[in-house]
DNA sequence: AGATATTTGTTCGTATGTATT
DNA sequence: TAATACATACGAACAAATATC
């Protein structure tokens, strides 16, 4: 017999399953954020378990971004918003071992960006209009040998754009993707060529062309520099790193 | 001042930073599943932590999918691959509080599920051609008032094109999407009418087409087809659950 | 600003459960 | 079956953090 790595059969152990409960009733909406306070007494005496019991039982929803744990007067447990850093951290635990290339992210990314420019464009307020233009101030004056601070800056246009974005699964998806590709971007770093000076050059100008749809509402016009912009970045990547350019580590 | 709401200052207590830190040197690639297990006795010496410290470090590793603890000989700590399931499972800890609707997945999905039959087609195996064909027919066998069932076995056929993806990231996306219609299908159920008979035969038709489709290896019309599916499984769920349906609840 | 009360954080000893041999 | 090796759980004591007065 093979060993048992694929079993199925796992035993959930008292803390797991006092986790799994808590779980279960944050998912009901039993518990919102801004409620006040469990506390571990109260855990230990509702479910019969011992501190250390309740304590792994919380810790793991405390990793997990349900909850969040204070110490002293007015402490204990509170339910919490799972943010998107976490989400993304958990995501990262499912995919660290994927031979994810350059040109795995942006097929999907050549379909999700313009989608998201023609949903966002008829959206974006003064306000965020705003924060994108100081944003392609940002890129503009960014250092010239700093193209790896200059892709990081490029990237939170495209953060900003996500984070208007109405439909919460491709707001996600997309800002998974661009941490993504801040992973690659601070890992091997872009060192600064003729070829750099061009992708900056490309990004700069689609960026600006962009800003100038979004003010007239043009959302056809949005989602076809959109289309344009995220081939001519893959093809700049793709020089880079060579393509089969893996993530690996953090 | 505001209610220390946003604060990022959160001060990581021991059992949090240990986790941290056993997590990086999995994530760096120390570690394989495979190799021989650890001891919880291992971790309290080489980090200089008491058992119940290193016991919650363990467990929050655990619930993240990242590892795997045993009792008994041989037992202890090994680390594991992260399962779709688990992956799914912390996702959904950051979606259970928006307000998804019918409509944001679809939006979502009609560009997908395109994209990836484009892709899958000319990589179907036999065998997997085969494992279409048998989806195909237990959807026609199906009992016809058990509209819940089919729907089940219906989003089965496109997981089976996700299992075939050679693109990790397509392939999680359309996996947790078509989770979230599971959840929406078990949730709500969907009643036997005149509209659902519609439903099941228009997936029926546009199913055994794009087997047509694999078979000849033309990944256009597979395209294509697929596109069509979309817009009308779409349409057919609005019938049912009258947008603005909201996932609520496990 | 400092003392205090409250609540979590960490440790240890012991006993029990469980899987391998 | 018994012995062994490992995790699991409990309880009590003490340490650290923090809100409030």
């Amino acid at each position: 017999m093979d060993k048992a790595l694929f079993e199925n059969t796992k035993t959930v152990k008292k803390s797991g399953h006092l986790a799994i409960q808590i779980r279960q009733r944050i998912l009901s909406g039993e518990f919102n954020p801004g409620d006040p306070a469990l506390q571990e007494k109260d855990i230990m005496e509702e479910f019969h378990v011992s501190k250390g019991t309740a304590r792994e039982a919380l810790k793991i929803l405390e990793s997990q971004g349900l909850i969040d744990i204070r110490t002293g007067p007015k402490g204990g447990v509170s339910v919490t918003q799972v943010s998107v850093d976490k989400a993304n951290e958990m995501m990262w635990n499912y995919f660290f071992r994927s031979d994810i290339t350059i040109k795995d992210i942006y097929q999907v990314r050549k379909v999700l960006e313009p989608l998201l420019a023609e949903i966002v464009t008829p959206l974006l307020s003064r306000d965020t209009i705003n924060r994108l233009a100081v944003n392609l101030d940002s890129l503009d004056c960014v250092g010239k040998y700093e193209s790896t601070a200059e892709r990081i800056v490029e990237l939170d246009f495209h953060k900003i754009l996500a984070e208007c974005c109405p439909n919460p699964i491709l707001a996600f998806f997309i800002q998974f993707i661009i941490n993504l590709l801040e992973k690659i971007v601070m890992a091997q770093g872009i060192e600064f060529t003729d070829e750099s000076e061009k992708l900056k050059m490309s990004g700069y100008n689609f960026h600006a062309d962009l800003l100038k749809s979004f003010l007239n509402k043009d959302a056809v016009e949005a989602t076809r520099l959109m289309s344009e912009h995220m081939k001519e970045a893959e093809a700049y990547m793709l020089q880079f790193l060579n393509d089969q350019q893996i993530l690996k580590k953090e």
